[in-house]
RNA sequence: GGGCCGAUAGCUCAGCCUGGGAGAGCGCCGGCUUCGCAAGCCGGAGGCCGCGGGUUCAAAUCCCGCUCGGUCCA
């Protein structure tokens, strides 16, 4: 085993004069081209040298900037790529792109699909909620940045380039075409690794500033079976070499036009068209331009984990610039709030453009996070504009480079609008629920509200300790914020971690030798009967060399039917061997078998599957082109479409959406299908092809249904819309936040719920002896009745127990000073309850029992030495059963209503 | 996917800890008052206490399961 340590000496180092030194801060290695340069140029061993002068000559704008880097790379004989959605459809493994070279992981890396030009360039909006706290105040951190990128993939017998060339390309760029000044650059040393990968990598720092990374990916995360001579350990993880090497670098866009730019932050360059309006808007001061390049300084070497580190900031500040703390927060904050809710705002509308519905999982809960944190920065600078104002603006000036946003404009300003009432609505609810903790306080003489409900209130209600103050100091009582809150909160979340167990049918391991199992059912899917000869037989399981049976896979069940007349119960795929499982084995290897397929079931699959592929293009159309398939599951019977929507679906829509969709089915367009290679399908149609997931393969199969849907898909189709028959919507469920399940029937189903529902109305009206318009009007007649009978008798059984009281009254004895009245009556023990305190004196003692329900309820007046629990209790030990209950009343039931006068003279004895 | 909170009158909620009489405020209806309105006073209607099971003589209340809503985290 080796640890790493590899030359990183490149041509250019070499052959132009660069000289390796050691940072005697860090410690890091690092190449330069200027002989007396001590530090290794990255923050904090430097500090930002060209706030207020620029590093680069000329100053740009973001798209001035992205064009002159693709350009660069373009006339270096490279493809320029278009950006990938920042959800990523193509892989299930991360919720957002936070590089560009995740664009091409897995499929390109392993190998399993071409990138689509080798070498590439690519601009990549890229999303990380890893520095969230420090975007506003870092002047750096970005929840959303463009990532500008070569990449270069060394295939086995293919290479391309790498660490000489790229490192070359670099400096050329920098150099020439941007202007920088050459003895100002450093190549940091600073091997990488994450996600499982490896390499060497440089980071590029000029003046200060980290303006790019290389990374040269060429080794992968060891399988336990490695061969020992090929381990590497990097960071205490041992590695392998990787097949194909990947040449990966980023060049922050947002960075090079802030060294362009020479701004207090880099929000105040690529984001003015936000940051401006949003001063004007919240009415901020002009502040001393000398305070926030001060500011943006020292932010620059900070990481702001908790609000101690930010305190800490703010006294070197303020200690520097000659100002109170006060007064530079006061100065501060709101220009800190406004840079925050920009960079939010901007990463939402890309996510919203790109199909990610707000919701409480996975990314949509990053979308509402961002949304719910920029309503709370515009409440507190005290503007009150809608937040889709703000998306508006981006939208706005955005949409020249990225035309989708206006494609989508309308969607994507109501899911702001849907999310910000549905806030405000949750922090109504909430400060209802801190007024009422808040009175309860104070009347128990508390004037402060503890922590744990803080986080109680954050937790489960959603409501930040700052609003909390907000409300409860208004109420007069005092709240403290800790200053590592957050950290607090994330403590006491404990995390299990489940493993899945992945069951598979046989032993892989056994298969390995099998052939691909021939597709009958794609070359034709109306196949219904198929000759074949058994391959291998496992178990119970039969291994055939070709099948027409549909292996259960992409939610659509397996087909059942027979084999040589026995029927088969199951049909599954393993790897690329299609496996029957019998009910008997009567088969021997190499056998000729005759294969029949349930055809009901099977056809109805199929009217099921092209019908969901059909209804789906009816709901991007009636909802709009943020509607994404987030799963399916077929049955005989009937079959469900859950989709990404982020309000519920109005009557008037699922009929308009009904409707559509039987318009297809009846117009018989064509379906047709394909296999076509990845990157060659990705390019044609799109990341709208991944509707049902992501979907394995170097080659993938693409259903297409003219005109109105096109989606990969392994399923079994039918070749025109007009053999689904009638497509009925049955109902829909909100399944999730943001999803939606559309529940529907498609041909012979569909006609089986539609004579159904009919035969279950007219069974109905059968009963009420009207004809089926009237029912609801008679339904509701015969409801309010019945509901005004039931009162008509509760009110008489309070008439029987006011007779009970005139009955009972009359019976009064005096036992020694007491007034007792026993009775044995007829009643439910609500109406002997009822008489019995009626009855009640304070000088008295009331037994009753009702000899048809075994009810006892004995009521005590307040002057009476004994309690009425104890009474009972001497009741049911005379007559059984049992019962209890306070000083003043207790009831309970008596087994054996015979004995029960005689229970009634034993009260009297123990009085 | 996991954790937490919640579901009681049309609305906002109390009661649940410690089982036994289902409540408040607002709204609604009627009456009084007023030229009329608002307000005030008096009276009234309005509840499968989310659903299902269990424990118990007895469940809004305790236990288990489910459904729905909210919320935090990955």
């Amino acid at each position: 085993m080796i640890v790493m340590s590899m030359d990183m000496t490149t041509r250019m180092f070499k052959e132009e004069g660069w000289v390796r030194k050691k940072c005697p801060k860090c410690g890091k290695y690092f190449w330069t081209l200027d002989p007396d340069r001590e530090t290794c140029g990255d923050p904090p061993c430097d500090e930002y040298a060209f706030i207020g002068k620029p590093g680069i000559p000329k100053k740009y704008t973001l798209e001035e900037m992205r064009e002159a880097f693709l350009g660069f790379f373009e006339r270096n004989g490279h493809g320029r790529v278009k950006r990938y959605p920042v959800l990523p459809r193509w892989r299930d493994d991360v919720l957002l792109v936070g590089a560009s070279i995740m664009d091409f992981q897995p499929w390109v890396i392993s190998g399993e699909a071409d990138p689509p030009a080798n070498p590439l360039t690519i601009s990549q909006p890229s999303i990380r909620f890893t520095d969230i706290d420090n975007v506003g105040i870092t002047g750096r951190h970005f929840t959303i940045f463009e990532m500008m990128a070569h990449h270069a993939f060394n295939y086995p017998k293919k290479p391309i380039y790498w660490m000489d060339e790229t490192v070359e390309y670099a400096y050329e760029f920098f150099t020439k075409d941007l202007r920088m000044k050459g003895e100002d650059i450093t190549f940091k040393e600073n091997p990488w690794a994450g996600g499982g990968n490896a390499g060497p990598a440089f980071e590029v720092l000029y003046r200060g500033l980290e303006v790019a990374t290389l990374v040269f990916m060429q080794y992968k995360l060891a399988p336990p079976n490695a061969d020992p001579s090929q381990i590497v350990e990097i960071k205490g993880d041992k590695y392998v070499p990787m097949e194909t090497r990947v040449v990966d670098t980023g060049y922050g866009l947002e960075r090079l036009v802030w060294m362009s730019q020479g701004t207090p932050t880099a929000y105040d360059a690529v984001l003015g068209y936000v940051v401006e309006p949003l001063k004007r808007m919240a009415g901020v001061d002009r502040i001393d331009e000398r305070i926030l390049m001060e500011n943006s300084r020292l932010a620059g070497m900070f990481d702001i984990e908790d609000m101690g580190d930010l305190k800490v900031l703010r006294r070197e500040v303020a200690n520097k610039v000659g100002i109170s703390v006060e007064e530079l927060e006061k100065a501060v904050r709101p220009y800190e709030l406004i840079y925050a809710i920009a960079d939010h705002t901007k990463a939402l509308t890309f996510m919203l453009a790109d199909g990610v519905i707000p919701s409480n999982v996975k990314a949509g809960y990053l979308a509402r996070l961002l949304i719910r944190k920029s309503i709370r920065n515009m409440r507190e600078l005290g503007i009150n504009a809608p937040l889709s104002e703000i998306v508006a603006m981006h939208i706005k000036a955005l949409h020249k480079t990225y035309p989708e946003f206006r494609e989508m404009e309308d969607v994507i300003l109501d899911i702001v609008d849907v999310e910000e009432k549905r806030y405000q609505e949750t922090l109504r609810r909430g400060s209802n629920l801190v007024k009422r903790e808040v009175a309860k306080l104070k009347k128990s003489g508390k004037d402060e509200i503890p922590l744990e409900n803080l986080i109680l209130y954050y937790e489960s209600h959603g409501l930040t300790p700052e609003i909390v103050k907000e409300v409860a100091e208004k109420e007069g009582i005092r709240v403290h914020i800790p200053d590592n809150f957050y950290t607090l909160v994330a403590k006491e979340a404990e995390r299990t971690v489940k493993e899945e167990e992945k069951k598979s049918i046989v032993d892989f391991e056994l298969l390995q030798d099998l052939p691909d199992t021939r597709t009958l059912y794609y070359e034709d899917p109306m196949m219904k009967e198929f000759d074949a000869k058994v391959l291998k037989i496992l178990g119970e399981w039969v291994v055939l060399d070709q099948t027409a049976f549909y292996p259960e896979g992409g939610g659509q069940p397996c087909d059942l039917g027979t084999l040589d007349g026995i029927k088969i119960l199951d049909v599954q795929k393993v790897g690329k061997v299609i496996l029957h499982k019998v009910e008997r084995m009567e088969f021997r290897e190499g056998q000729r078998v005759h294969g029949k397929i349930d055809w009901e079931r099977r056809i109805q699959h199929m009217r099921h599957h092209t019908g969901t592929h059909v209804l789906m293009g009816a709901l991007v159309r009636v909802l709009g082109s943020h509607v994404w398939q987030s799963g399916s599951q077929l049955h005989t019977d009937w079959a469900r479409l859950d989709i990404a929507h982020y309000k519920r679906i109005g009557e008037e829509e699922l009929r308009e959406i009904e409707r559509l969709a039987n318009r297809v089915v009846m117009e018989n367009r064509e379906v047709r299908w394909e296999w076509l290679p990845r990157t060659e399908a990705e390019q044609r149609y799109g990341f709208r092809l991944y509707q049902g997931g992501v979907v394995p393969g170097k080659v993938i199969r693409v259903l297409n249904i003219k005109d109105w849907d096109v989606q990969a898909c392994g399923g079994t189709h039918l070749p025109n819309t007009g053999l689904i028959g009638p497509i009925k919507i049955l109902r829909t469920e909100r399944i999730q936040d943001g999803v939606e399940r559309i529940i529907f029937a498609a041909g012979e189903a569909a006609i089986k719920w539609m004579q159904e529902s009919e035969s279950i109305i007219k069974r109905t009206s059968g009963v009420f002896r009207v004809p089926p318009e009237k029912l609801p009007d008679t339904a509701q007649k015969f409801f309010d009745e019945w509901k005004n009978a039931r009162k008509v008798v509760e009110k008489l059984k309070r008439e029987l127990a006011k007779l009970l009281v005139y009955e009972l009254e009359s019976k009064v004895e005096k036992i020694k000073g007491i007034e007792f009245i026993g009775g044995i009556v007829e009643g439910d023990i609500e109406h002997l309850r009822e008489a019995a305190l009626k009855l009640k004196k304070p000088n008295r003692v009331i037994a009753i029992i009702s000899e048809d329900s075994g009810a006892v309820v004995v009521a005590v007046g307040d002057n009476v030495d004994h309690k009425a629990g104890d009474l009972v209790r001497i009741i049911t030990s005379v007559a059984g059963g049992g019962g209890g209950g306070k000083k003043d009343l207790a009831q309970g039931k008596i087994k054996n209503i015979l004995k029960a006068k005689e229970a009634l003279e034993e009260v009297k004895k123990k009085l």
